[in-house]
DNA sequence: GCGCTTTTGTGCGCGTGTTCACAAACCCGT
DNA sequence: ACGGGTTTGTGAACACGCGCACAAAAGCGC
């Protein structure tokens, strides 16, 4: 593969030569002929990474192996040293990876060297607790707006910014050349949220609504669903719990309702309900 | 494979007649301990079609083909089907799904016909929009206890509930037999919350601190890491930012639209800062 | 009963991601 | 200079999940 690359930038001499990465072959009829490469699930890592090396960097670390930073970020090290090897040829063999060095080439592969404007749609519980949270402004992240459609929301100032009213959705986002919308309003509005956005010129969304939305192409979604994960936590609690039922019942007579042994075990608060909520 | 199943509980005569699976009875010598391997990705997907259904439900439908639900969950109708096989064969062909009984049968697997106690350790901002959300208990999850450190908050109501403090963790856990920890303290402190819950009895963690937390095996651990999700859309944004120039550079020769499409476009608001943060 | 239509359930090929294991590269002491 | 020790970068095998495409079932009209 890269094995013919001519030369790395010898970090001898400080500043690194930042290399383009070539759009690897495969003519695959893939939407844009953006310089593709990096697969999305070492992307998806790298801010672990990049959290691990920071932390280490504040504790006055300067060089690492990968498995050191491997066991930081609970990760197999040659997964880490894979995953790296994608943005180049950064650490030195025998010796390990130059904290410092490597968090400026993650940093700059997921364009963190860059402040991005953040919109916040929908000041309510949550809206308010992501308004309130200092984690992102310190990690290249600046919270721009903040848009509700309740008139008794808007003017209020939270964490020092006002809220804005919905109308102005369009304008604001020009305005603040927003970049990443975070919908956080109830699940209805979601969908009509996510096609203002859009239509305004955003082409990040995040988000909180437990609605399925629809973007066009080009317009990166995504979501973090906290409902769903309770429920897969669900799904494997109970499953424990069967687990040892179904030993338990190895031995009894299994009448008809295999469920009935199932709570007799130390999990679910209320017996079994008979009607199904969700 | 089950192609050749000697039959199938044919539920023919309409009426749903909710059968319980077979306890993988059959003939079939397969002991181990998981009564069954019904594939992570799949059960990750389950809540979304539990969630579209029971929409449906709702508005009163009553049947349901595959492509319909897969459209309503955003999925591959052949995925949706394929997941769906997992659980047994509950569709009729040339028909589709009945709704209510899928809701029952992805209810069942998901073991949401059960009540789960959760505990929620850090009522801070998030913390605290997490105790105040309607969501969870509409859908099986049952707010238990909030439990804090700090002496300030311990007593406060938050949403009907009293905030314990830390010093109470284990009984608590006992108590309302927490099967799931929610974790929404700062970082540092997280790793030590998990331990205590997991020492407590509690198998299952939801874990919102933005720090890597190591759990015995046997304990499901789930993360959601917002700022992680920032930065993977962050490094889209960039790439497509970079995707232009590059074309734009490649033609040289008309900068003129192109140019200003990138100034135009939502780019970052400071240029390229100097120094990173993160 | 029979053929026609619809839709499920799934076999199969494919691409992506993970892990192992090892040669190449580098540092350092002698 | 050189050899020994260490760690990277990556080829290759493996595992997993996705989606196409199709035969098998079910319903329906006649
Ligand atoms: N609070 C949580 O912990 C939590 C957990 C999981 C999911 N969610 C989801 O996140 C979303 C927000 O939750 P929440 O608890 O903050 O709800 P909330 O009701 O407290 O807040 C919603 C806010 O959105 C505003 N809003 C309504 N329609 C709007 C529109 N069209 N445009 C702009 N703003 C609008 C409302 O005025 C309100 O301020 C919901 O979809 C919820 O399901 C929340
Ligand atoms: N607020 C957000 O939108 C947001 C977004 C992303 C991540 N997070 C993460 O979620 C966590 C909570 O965020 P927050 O904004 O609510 O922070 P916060 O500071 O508002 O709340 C933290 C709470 O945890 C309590 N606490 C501290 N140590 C504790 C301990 N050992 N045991 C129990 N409680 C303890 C504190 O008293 C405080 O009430 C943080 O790790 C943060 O990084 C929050």
């Amino acid at each position: 593969m890269r094995a013919s690359s001519p030369e790395r930038p010898s970090r001898g001499s400080g500043v690194p030569t930042p290399r383009r990465r070539r759009a690897s072959g495969r003519g695959s009829a893939e939407h844009d002929g953006a310089p593709r490469g990096i697969p999305e699930a070492s992307i998806a890592r790298l801010p672990l990474y990049l959290r691990a090396l920071v932390a280490m960097a504040d504790r006055g670390i300067t060089s690492v192996s990968s498995e050191e930073l491997a066991g930081a970020s609970g990760v197999n090290s040659a997964k880490l040293r894979k995953d790296l090897s994608h943005l180049g040829s950064y650490g030195t063999r025998g010796v390990g990876y130059e904290v410092d060095y490597l968090v400026y080439q993650i940093s700059r592969e997921l364009g963190l060297t860059q402040d991005w404007a953040v919109a916040i749609i929908g000041i309510g519980n949550l809206g308010r607790a992501l308004a309130n949270y200092g984690g992102f402004a310190t990690r290249g992240f600046r919270t721009a707006c903040l848009i509700d459609a309740d008139p008794n929301q808007v003017g209020q100032r939270v964490s020092g910014l006002a809220v804005r009213h919905l109308d102005d959705l369009e304008a604001l986002i020009a305005e603040h050349r927003v970049a990443i919308g975070v919908i956080a309003t109830p699940a209805g509005a979601a969908q009509e949220v996510a096609d203002r956005l859009v239509a305004a010129g955003v082409r990040s969304v995040l988000n909180f609504a437990p609605a399925v939305l629809t973007v066009p192409p080009g317009v990166e979604l995504r979501k973090v669903d906290l409902s769903t994960e309770l429920q897969i936590l669900a799904f494997h609690e109970q499953r424990r719990v069967s687990a040892v039922a179904f030993e338990a019942a190895a031995n009894a007579v299994v009448p008809d309702d295999v469920g009935d042994v199932i709570d007799a075990e130390l999990g679910p608060v209320a017996p079994a309900a008979s009607g199904l909520r969700v």
